[in-house]
RNA sequence: GCCGAUGUGGCUCAGAGGUAGAGCAAUGCUUUCGUAAAGCAUGGGUCGUGGGUUCGAUUCCCACCAUCGGCUCCA
């Protein structure tokens, strides 16, 4: 089965949910039904309350109306005779005159008993090709995806073409459960969520701090390497700023108001970092010979999002990114973008995923979505296409992912799991250094203005999360919160351990010991579960050679070895981020 | 914010209109034991918070808070 047979054939179930739901309730008002990236859903106004536990009520009514469903017959009807059909569904109604308006023919397709408004795009035969299904949530969605709107039910259903393969999805499915970060993350002590610190603000544990320190000290490499300098900065700023920055006006209710005692104007907590750099950037005269000039800069960021956005740490209220900005003059971009390519892939590449580039253009359609005129623009899109090609990295446009202030490349990664995942990004700003009234002594002694790259390595914080997903809480050495736990066997050994355990951590290994007095066993249990890559036995035999026995964390045992060649090859893999 | 679901000790969960249990974890004692869970004992919960109904609620109702699945949004 092809791709496109595929889409039919999960089309064809979401007609087949439709008929399910008519006959058990029907007075629902039934909308749209289309099939989507791994399955489809039905989009319906109930009068009947229905929860998830009528899902299987529901799928056992369309293995039944199933049997019956041959074919799909088409029949086209006039404007009058679709609104006689559905003159008690205003949705469908709606849908009509949009038929219409764009001028296309009106068509219902029929299969069973059951016929609905349709375009068509369905399995010949249903019954032999909608091989395996399941319905898998319910979920309210707004008509027409407009907040306006009344909600209506969703149920989300799969379809595949054998059972074989509905089930390896489910498997799929249940394995990034279970992989959940949110999971994991208190599973392995890295996050904490409490009600009284309020929603969606993350405390990391000593743990997860060190998980976030080797990702960020990683990025810092990164932008050394590339003459990016890091700055510091508070994260209460005047209204001001905000307003200079257009921020003001268009996010003011998405950001986290301050109020002084004595002062009588406005405050923000920051939500990006952007301004801060121009005001640095302006707070002396430039000359053209500091171009570029490259600021980093790792606070958190804050974001009052909307109590429904929030989850875990792929939305939260507080975060961080691993920002920078370039100040540089046109003839200056293209390289500083190269650069900027350059350790993005270092990054993804270190960390185990593949990508593609997205060139995110601005919408035609919608102009006022954007600042700045269309000539700028033009050449903006032109200038980024051309870095994109000469990278012969791939890429695809994005119609309408553009920045406010200007195009981007967008870096949509590949997790252990296939799903896909925005990281880095790279901005061309020709808007924000304007407002500012950023300037710098050119050569000849003119004042101009300078352009401004955004940029993020690995993005925002919700990075971490992706991390713990992807590697299934078992990071590699080199990102590992505890990367070697020392088990000595009994009371005798400990003393031992503690002064190996020194000797790891000084030399900059994240090195604990495990000194409970419990069984061997039970120390290599936890360790496994808490996924750290060494563990290191102790016994009488080892402390009569000066070293370890060790085991991986995937059962493998490595033996006896020394503690001072461990230690050299813990520093090397650790180098290699391998 | 909207639709739906959920909220019982640190974690996972059971339970019921009459004032709460299990396993793991924690603590103590015993054990000193070589590659995925030693034994015994002890402590720990105003059943998310605040109202209401009731002789009595943690169990019923309402509001709020938080979490989950989506929708919308995402500089």
């Amino acid at each position: 089965m092809n791709e496109k047979e595929l889409q039919q054939m999960r089309h064809s179930a979401a007609h087949l949910l439709a008929a399910a739901i008519l006959h058990l309730y029907p007075k629902t008002k039934l909308t749209i039904g289309p099939a989507i990236e791994n399955g489809f859903y039905y989009d319906a106004e109930f009068t009947d309350s229905i929860n998830e536990d009528n899902l299987p009520y529901i799928e056992n009514e369309m293995q039944k109306i199933l049997k019956t469903w041959k074919a799909f017959t088409k029949r086209e009807v006039t404007e009058k005779e679709a609104k006689e059909i559905y003159k008690n569904n205003e949705y469908k109604r709606e849908l009509i005159d949009e038929i219409i308006k764009r001028g296309e023919k009106i068509t219902l397709y029929k299969a069973g008993d059951f016929e609905d408004l349709c375009r068509g795009g369905h399995s010949e035969n249903p019954q032999k090709e909608i091989g395996a299904f399941k319905l898998l949530s319910m979920a309210g969605a707004y008509w027409r995806g407009s907040e306006k709107n009344k909600m209506l039910t969703r149920i989300y259903g799969t379809a595949f073409p054998t059972q074989k393969e509905l089930d390896e999805y489910l498997a799929m499915l249940k394995e990034a459960k279970k992989r959940d970060h949110r999971k994991l993350a208190q599973e392995l002590d890295l996050i904490v969520f409490s009600d009284l610190v309020g929603s969606g603000l993350p405390l990391y544990t000593p743990k997860g701090a060190k998980l976030r320190n080797a990702v960020y000290n990683f990025s810092r490499e990164l932008n050394k390497k590339i003459g990016y300098q890091e700055t510091a900065m508070p994260s209460v700023n005047r209204a001001e700023l905000f307003k200079i920055s257009g921020h003001y006006d268009k996010y003011k209710d998405d950001m986290f108001e301050v109020h002084s005692h004595y002062a009588k104007e406005e405050y923000f907590l920051k939500p990006m970092n952007c301004p801060q750099h121009c005001i640095v950037f302006g707070s002396r005269g430039r000359s053209y010979r500091e171009l570029p000039m490259k600021f980093s800069d790792f606070s958190v960021l804050y974001r009052d999002e909307k109590p429904g956005e929030i989850n875990g740490l792929f939305r939260s209220r507080a975060f961080t990114q691993d920002d920078g900005h370039c100040f540089c003059t046109e003839e200056q971009i293209g390289e500083e973008f190269r650069k900027i390519l350059e350790v993005v892939d270092e990054a993804l590449k270190a960390y185990g995923f593949t990508y593609w580039i997205r060139l995110s253009l601005r919408d035609p359609e919608y102009p006022e979505k954007y600042l700045g005129d269309d000539a700028v623009w033009e050449k903006a899109e032109k200038k980024l296409r051309k870095i994109v090609e000469e990278s012969k990295l791939p890429y695809k446009e994005g119609l309408g992912e553009a920045a406010i202030y200007g195009p981007k490349l967008d870096f949509m990664a590949k997790d252990s799991l296939g799903r896909e995942w925005q990281i880095s990004t790279v901005q061309l700003d020709m808007i924000m250094p304007g407002r500012f009234g950023l300037t710098y002594i050119d050569q000849d002694g003119t004042q101009k203005t300078p352009f401004m790259i955004h940029r993020a390595i690995i993005g925002s914080e919700r990075f971490i999360a992706i991390l713990i997903e992807h590697f299934a809480g078992a990071f590699p050495l080199w990102l590992a919160p505890v990367q070697v736990v020392l088990l000595p066997i009994t009371d005798r050994h400990v003393k031992f351990a503690e002064k190996a355990a020194q000797q790891l951590q000084n030399a900059g290994i994240r090195a604990e010991t495990d000194i409970r007095s419990e069984r061997l066993q039970a120390k290599i249990r936890n360790a496994t579960l808490q996924k750290v890559p060494f563990m290191g036995i102790i016994g009488d035999k080892e402390i009569a050679e000066d070293a370890i026995s060790v085991r991986k964390r995937n059962g493998e045992d490595l033996g006896f070895v020394k503690i001072t060649s461990f230690l050299q090859q813990l520093l090397q893999d650790i180098d290699k981020k391998s």
